[in-house]
DNA sequence: GCTTTACTTGTACCT
DNA sequence: ACAGGTACAAGTAAAGCG
């Protein structure tokens, strides 16, 4: 029979020493149904010294291992050049790693490739199946009593994608553990019970398991059983990679008792430290949340009100539950706020996952993977995909020596505030330029290989040279990603943006939109697979030299230049030489620059990076300045944002100066909102590893002392309290001090002057006008 | 011995 | 764990001062 199946999660089995790989699919009927294909070997391939006798060296290595099961010879490319490899192929996947390293120690052989591909991914990648896609194939039903799905094929022939944009319903479920802690949790030994796991599906079914008391036994059997019952497609948390999954799974294992949540099977951690459950996709929405920018302390809370859900979560202080718990009156509330945040889970899923389902699918890499995944292996997996397919080798990952060259151009900007400015901006410069120039590795050519100057790009600057035929990997791929997005976005303008199948066609070209420009930045990472700095450095000459000859011709038709950065430009508006530049720029340079917005008024400082803007339709544009930075307490993004706001709308300075006058005021009488008052600043290191002392160091140090769980990444917030000696020595956690406690000077003095100071100065308003109490009504005198 | 300056470390931002 | 370019705070060591 033909199946047509939705691909939601991918494994592999080793049978009697026969590996199958395990395609975990949803059917067209909406069925859960298991694909297993046991035609696939796994193999990596093996380039030989040259001058080596083929015939001997595969004997010998044939006599290495009982696993090899075939050797031949492989035609494929390596950066473009054709080379004769031995394609090892072997029966289990497991010792991929193990053949390789000797088979290395052979000394006929120069290198091996691909070793480290994963065979389930290897299968996806060979028989162009992508994950979060439909696919069509001739199966036969088997009886199987080992897996909790609808029914069980045997494929028959090879599956083939087919064109089908639709998504499955897919079954989700929320959950969202509590644990009882007084000192402290670690995921490692789970000394203390989790009290209540709850859950809600996005069905409406919402179910909590509670602990007996202090014991967590029931409650963690009651999970398991309701999640085979209710039997997910995903299961969505908040932080779950890295502590629900990890904690449940150290409890059971202290309890003895069996987590089985998959069809069948327990959670086990995988690649990119994701964790992983056999049949379902488990997806940590914080992985995309991380990615929100906008977004500065990644709590629920915040995301779920920048997403814009229904439900307002309740916070729920880790450190109060054991209080709540001991409290049997007080329980309820504790149950209420927990059931209230895996709603809330559910909401953020429901916006979340479109973009997470369409980005697995256009990197090809599982879902449950793909949120774990940075931004390179993203990159790459989509990279590789394309390689392999070209029948081209994988370059291994080698440990390389950090080489830094020269990027963008900045200019410094123009101070003070301008009337009517344009930004114009390249769209995907470096893409662009990429696919012009033919920059790529396979069309890199070497400094002692002679060409005539007309078969090649050279770079400026740097000099490199790059072919310009044939096309090179990049161009092939980044013109394949753009076209794919122009179609997208050329659908959308059709449909509903409302509808179903706007938002998965617009999840889609955002996904295709990263991953595009991320390869740029891929390419020069020196974790990358394709690592090439000469790209790098190219493109960035390039890049240079575009904006520069930009600058150049507007400056020939009269237009005042402001400010620049990297490929934008910012430029007195006068609408028919901006018009003649734009068409200039695409005839001489053959590159799209667009118009991206035009600023009434607009204001810089001396600092590069920074500017406030006031746009046609009265909102505030602000960029760089402490208003969108993160480490600074709200009171003084709230001052900046204001003096913004006065001194672009109404032009009136001294307006401003009153304004942080009261603030200051407030602040010196404590009447500043505690919650305003939190500085957050990361911790990208564990607190030891510090070389310096800092607040925030300090601040997370006291909170390990208390018992806090702490990783690198996490954001601390603190506040200053009032004392002698250093800030650092000042700083507390912001839950262990009140705003009584507060050193309003450090506020005064550090948070709120600086940053109005930086925009005021320019009016020439000083420091000292601020604490000026209003005394007359005009302070200095303006122009 | 105190203040000023120069430098280092760390964080977050921009394109 | 995509790149380089940039601003700025806080701590600290060195330099300047009398």
């Amino acid at each position: 029979m033909n199946l047509n199946f939705w691909i939601l999660d991918i494994a592999h089995e080793v049978k009697k020493e026969k590996p199958q790989i395990l395609l975990w699919c949803i059917d067209s009927n909406n069925k859960k149904v298991l694909v297993i294909d046991d035609t696939f070997l796994p193999y990596f391939y093996v380039l030989p010294k040259e001058k080596v006798d083929i015939k001997s060296l595969t004997s010998k290595i044939l006599a290495l291992s009982t696993n090899i099961t075939n050797i031949e010879l492989a035609d494929r490319k390596l950066f473009g050049k054709p080379v004769k490899v031995l394609k090892i192929t072997f029966r289990d996947p497991g010792q991929a790693i193990k053949l390789q390293k000797i088979i290395s120690k052979l000394e006929e052989i120069q290198e091996c490739y691909e070793y480290d591909v994963r065979y389930p991914l290897r299968y996806l990648i060979d028989n162009q199946l992508t994950p979060c896609g439909w696919h069509q194939t001739e199966v036969e039903e088997i009886k199987s009593k080992n897996y909790k799905v609808d029914a069980i094929y045997q494929v028959k022939k090879t599956p083939k994608p087919i064109e089908e944009a639709k998504i499955p319903r897919l079954k989700v479920l929320a959950f969202d553990i509590k644990c009882y802690s007084k000192r402290g949790l670690s995921t490692k030994t789970a000394a203390d019970p989790v009290i209540t796991i709850s859950t809600a599906t996005n069905n409406g079914l919402e179910k909590q398991f509670i602990a007996t008391d202090y014991n967590d036994k029931k409650a963690i059997q009651g999970f398991a059983k309701f999640v085979q019952e209710f039997d997910p497609d995903c299961i969505v948390g908040y932080e779950s990679n890295i502590f629900d999954w990890l904690y449940l799974g150290q409890r059971a294992k202290n309890l003895k008792i069996k987590l089985d949540v998959g069809r069948p099977g327990e959670p086990h951690t995988s690649m990119y430290g994701h964790v992983s459950i056999a049949g379902r996709a488990n997806i940590d929405l914080y992985d995309f949340a991380e990615d929100i920018v906008d977004i500065k302390v990644k709590t629920l809370e915040n995301i779920a009100e920048f997403l814009g859900t229904k439900i307002k979560p309740l916070k729920v202080d880790e450190t109060k539950i054991p209080e709540l718990w001991d409290d049997k009156k007080l329980r309820e509330k504790l149950l209420e706020q927990s059931k209230n945040e895996v709603k809330t889970i559910i909401e953020v899923s429901e916006k979340l996952l479109p973009f997470a389902i369409q980005l697995s699918n256009v990197v090809g890499l599982p879902l449950d993977h793909v949120g774990a995944a940075a931004m390179g292996f993203r990159v790459e997996w989509y990279l590789i995909r394309q390689a392999s397919l070209e029948g081209e080798l994988i370059p291994s990952r080698f440990e390389k020596q950090y080489f830094p060259y020269r990027g963008a151009i900045v200019l410094a900007p123009k101070p003070g505030i301008h009337e009517n400015v344009a930004v114009v901006d390249f769209s995907s410069m470096y893409p662009a330029l990429m696919i012009q120039k033919n920059i790529s590795p396979d069309t890199f050519v070497s400094e002692d290989v002679g060409v005539k100057s007309t078969e090649v790009n050279i770079a400026p600057e740097v000099g490199y040279k790059f072919r310009k035929v044939p096309d090179g990997f990049y161009k092939r791929v980044l013109s394949d990603l753009i076209k794919v997005r122009r179609k997208i976005k050329t659908q959308l303008k059709k449909l509903d943006p409302k509808s179903i199948e706007y938002r998965i066609l617009d999840a889609r070209q955002q996904a295709i939109k990263t991953t595009t420009n991320a390869v740029y930045g891929y390419n020069a990472w020196l974790g990358a697979k394709f690592y090439f700095k000469q790209v790098g450095e190219a493109t960035a000459a390039w890049g240079r030299e575009t904006i520069t000859k930009t600058i150049e011709v507007a400056k020939k038709l009269g237009l005042q230049i402001i400010y620049a950065d990297t490929d934008s430009l910012f430029i007195k508006y006068e609408k028919p030489k901006v018009e003649k530049l734009i068409e200039t720029v695409r005839e001489k340079l053959e590159l799209e620059i667009e118009l991206k917005d035009i600023y009434e008024r607009i204001f810089f400082t001396e600092a590069k990076k920074k500017y406030a803007g006031l746009l046609k339709d009265g909102r505030i544009d602000i960029t760089g300045f402490e208003v969108v930075r993160g480490d600074w307490a709200e009171i003084a993004r709230e001052v900046q944002e204001k003096v913004f706001e006065i001194i672009l709308k109404e032009k009136t300075p001294e307006k401003a100066v009153v304004y942080v006058q009261e603030i200051i005021q407030k602040m010196q009488a404590n009447q500043i909102p505690y919650e305003e008052l939190i500085i957050w600043k990361t911790l990208t290191k564990s607190p030891e590893e510090y070389e310096i002392a800092a607040p925030h160091v300090s601040a997370a140090k006291i909170l390990l002392k208390a018992g806090g769980r702490l990783d690198a990444g996490d954001k601390i917030g603190f506040v200053i309290t009032k004392g002698a000696g250093r800030l650092t020595d000042r700083a507390k956690p912001y839950s262990m001090a009140k705003l009584e406690d507060i050193d309003t000077d450090y506020y005064v003095n550090n948070q709120i002057i600086p940053p109005a100071h930086r925009i005021l100065e320019s009016f020439g308003v000083t420091e000292d006008q601020f604490k000026m109490v209003k005394k007359q009504k005009t302070l200095f005198e303006f122009k």
